[in-house]
DNA sequence: TTTTGAGTCCTTTTT
DNA sequence: GGACTCAAAA
């Protein structure tokens, strides 16, 4: 037997060995979705059935694809380097290079990252005179980029007001600045790859000829476009029927003078196409399309929490469909989790309707109980957690196996402050990344301006920082005259006359020189840049610069290794002329690769983490904090069209994260907004089966909480407020105080919120859910504890 | 030009 | 409550 299958379980090895048709494999959680990918590829390669060339696997993260790579040069005694394996961004960015006159962008266009596309829309509606208030950046560039992923172009966009139509006008006006200036945002990276495949035939054709196997990762992710795209290099070509809608074939500007190569032209000469012979092997034809490849998905319904970023799990059933599998394969042993966590994890799914279907199992044993813990207020909720790590810990648990998650980024405050002060080390993930921070992008700012002095985004940012003198007045009248000119802002310098004009002129003297040193090794041009421009010193004399000027020191190292590691590549694509690839290259990666959240990898520590950025990843050892109506589910959710569902696979990820033991807490009160909150415990909970649960504080009732005093909480719970003082026998009584579940006779159930007055007078707020928030006077409502 | 105060917003996130 | 933005004051 080929070494490589073994191990496999039943389903594992069908998927891996299927025959060459179009495939589409339901990956539960930890069912080892990742192997298969890997394996499948492997397998191919070493049957002979396609030559390396001959695969295109894309993922969504940078992470998943190194991963795909190590794991599949551990399988193949190939170089993997070269392979077409890459983020669906990273293998457009690949695309376009190779073909970027076919593409109507110059050679080195720069790529756009989301905060440098919404520095980009403001100065638009500066420059355009429009009011930011009624069209705000972040939300025009929501709507640009949704319009994208859809593959609409302004021309293609409905608009039925005014403000509708100023809106896709806006977007036009943005497309035109980005072409002016040589750039290209995330979205349009896809966009403007796709179109450049469906206009071009010969192109399309030598890509579809080329391409045998399609594998995707996390296809439940996929937006329209991605799809489309998919489809496109799977050899459904743009016309048939089921394609998406189609722009008005609008010519793509040309920034260059010259004749426009043909795609011809640029297939030949370009290193990045494989000759034609490499691209089938001894492939023995079989029932797939004549032209074009064999698409294989593997995906999660029930693990789809990013519609809210245009992700289409309906991209699933529409392939189904269109591609006529018959290869549905499920892939359902777990290898993960205890058998508790997965009947719970199975429970809580089960309440989606519109699933594919699919029940995990495992052969451990059922495991420990999950355990579920109610406390008073946030910072209890914190400190029974820091007490119950400190506890595991000593048992011998290592703390980087412990994750704490939460639906909200503002939930780590509270469990960060009771960390720290119980001296716990801890990771957030999620903070600014490497190629985020403003130090680092005021350092690539004037590297992109090396490559491409029209790119008025990275001059806008730098042309000040330093401080050199350039006040707003200058700048507005250069951005007058280089709108005047219809040039950049760059090429407008010599047009601005007076003081300003002076300094102006020793800022583009300030390029030309960073451009004399552009024949220095990356590393070194990084370093001449940092002290050229006056950056280093900057924050050499700033007070708290120390950390600023070390991740400066870093970006030259990240240059460094770029080089090193990713020297090869550098040759890829075509002779850049006098401005080299290597920068274009590291520049691409650094917008496209962010980097990694922050350092201290090697330490021990708790992880916190959104359950969102947990997706992929599993602990020994999961506490899911805050499982309360409004926070999780998230109160926004439940206004959104299937909200709740995506909720609930939201909570479907999260209990799945856990291999043997699992904590869900909440907590009565919670500070949110500034506002103390009272929530009901999350309907989540009741939907998971009690035996499979332990509860370490007072179960609660039905939809509200136990009844009980504070002592029944571990960590002393601290009522803020009693309706009537507080006494003993207030379960018998008419004692009521702020958290407790009641019950009324219209409304039903409910959880006090608020209460005031006192005696007679008393009057508590209640959240009936469903019914609304109510005021009601004890003397006259008939509310019981409940 | 930098600092400071008021005002605003507030799920989730990769590329 | 707090992080972030933006406009006025030093």
């Amino acid at each position: 037997m080929n070494p490589l299958l073994e191990h496999l379980n039943a389903p594992q090895l069908a998927a891996v060995t299927l025959p060459p048709q179009h495939a589409l494999i339901l990956a539960g959680a930890g069912s080892g979705k990742t192997r298969v990918l890997t394996t499948r590829i492997a397998w191919l390669i070493s049957t002979g059935q396609v030559a390396p060339p001959g695969i295109l696997a894309v993922t969504f993260t940078n992470k998943a694809a190194k991963e795909m790579l190590t794991r599949l040069a551990a399988m193949l005694p190939i170089n993997v380097k070269g392979m077409w394996i890459g983020t669906f961004h990273g293998l457009c960015n690949r695309l376009l290079r190779a073909h970027h006159r076919d593409a109507g962008l110059p050679q080195l266009f720069q790529i756009l990252d989301s905060g440098d596309q919404q520095a980009a829309v403001k100065r638009l509606l500066k420059t355009l005179n429009v009011d930011d208030e009624k069209y705000p950046p972040r939300e025009l560039c929501h709507f640009i980029n949704a319009q994208k992923e859809q593959g609409l172009r302004p021309a293609a966009v409905e608009a039925w007001d005014d403000w509708a139509r100023k809106r896709v006008e806006l977007y036009e006006a943005y497309e035109a600045q980005c072409q002016r200036e040589g750039v290209v945002d995330f979205a349009e990276l896809l966009l403007r790859c796709y179109e450049l495949l469906e206009r071009n035939e010969p192109l399309r054709r030598h890509y579809q000829d080329r391409f045998r196997h399609v594998l995707v990762d996390e296809f439940q992710d996929t937006n329209k476009l991605q799809y489309k795209w998919l489809c496109l290099l799977a050899g459904r070509d743009p016309a048939k029927p089921g394609s998406m809608v189609s722009n008005p074939p609008v010519p793509l500007p040309a920034l260059h003078s010259g004749p426009a190569p043909t795609a011809q032209d640029s297939v030949l000469r370009n290193p990045v196409s494989a000759p034609l012979s490499e691209k089938g092997g001894d492939y023995s034809g079989a029932p797939a399309a004549p032209r074009g490849a064999c698409m294989f998905c593997v995906g999660d319904d029930d693990q789809s929490i990013y519609a809210f970023r245009g992700a289409d799990v309906g991209n699933m059933r529409d392939f189904e469909r269109e591609f006529h599998v018959t290869n549905l394969i499920r892939l359902e042993q777990n290898y993960r989790s205890h058998g508790n966590i997965l009947d719970a994890a199975n429970a809580i799914i089960k309440n989606n309707p519109q699933r594919l279907g699919k029940n995990l199992w495992t052969e451990a044993g059922a495991g420990e109980p999950i355990r579920v813990h109610e406390s008073y207020g946030e910072g209890d909720e914190a400190r029974f957690i820091v007490e119950e790590v400190k506890a595991l810990s000593r048992d011998g648990h290592a703390r980087a196996e412990i994750a704490l998650l939460y639906r909200s980024n503002a939930q780590s405050r509270a469990l960060e402050h009771a960390l720290f002060n119980a001296g716990l080390p801890y990771r957030v993930y999620g903070g600014l990344r490497f190629f985020e921070r403003a130090e680092i992008k005021h350092a690539l700012a004037y590297l992109r301006l090396i490559a491409n002095a029209d790119d008025d985004t990275a001059f806008s940012r730098v042309v000040n920082f330093p401080t050199r003198g350039i006040g707003a007045r200058s700048l507005e009248n250069l951005q007058d005259a280089a709108k005047a000119q219809g040039s950049s802002l760059h090429a407008a310098i010599p047009r601005v006359s007076g003081a300003g004009g002076v300094k102006l002129a020793a800022f583009a003297d300030l390029i030309i020189r960073l451009r004399e040193a552009a024949h220095l090794p990356l590393p070194e041009l990084v370093e001449h840049v940092l002290d050229l421009s006056g950056l280093s010193e900057h924050y050499r004399n700033e007070k708290e610069g120390q950390e600023r000027l070390a991740n400066l020191d870093e970006l030259v190292n990240a240059a460094a290794s770029f080089v090193a590691e990713e020297g090869t590549v550098g040759a890829e694509g075509e002779e850049t002329g006098e401005l080299r690839a290597d920068l274009v290259a590291f520049l691409a990666h650094a917008s496209l690769e962010a980097g990694e959240h922050q350092a201290g990898e090697g330490d021990d520590a708790l992880q916190l983490m959104t359950v969102h950025s947990a997706k992929g990843l599993e602990f020994n050892i999961v506490f899911i904090c805050g499982l309360e109506e409004g926070l999780f589910p998230h109160e926004n959710s439940l206004l959104e069209d299937k909200g709740l569902e995506e909720e609930r696979r939201l909570m479907y990820v999260a209990v799945t994260r856990a291999r043997q033991r699992l904590y869900l807490c909440f907590a009565q009160t919670r500070m949110l907004h500034g506002q103390t909150r009272y929530n009901l415990p999350s309907r989540f909970l009741e939907e998971i089966p009690e035996d499979l649960v332990k509860w370490l504080t007072p179960r609660a009732g039905k939809n509200g909480y136990q009844v009980a005093d504070s002592a029944a909480f571990a960590y002393g719970a601290t009522p803020a407020f009693a309706a009537t003082p507080r006494r003993s026998d207030s379960q018998r009584g008419g004692g009521f105080r702020v958290g407790q579940s009641v019950t009324h006779p219209k409304f039903g159930l409910g959880v006090i919120i608020n209460a005031e007055g006192g005696g007679n007078d008393a009057r508590v707020q209640v959240n009936f859910g469903a019914a609304g928030i109510k005021w009601l006077a004890l003397s006259v409502a008939k509310l019981e504890a409940a």
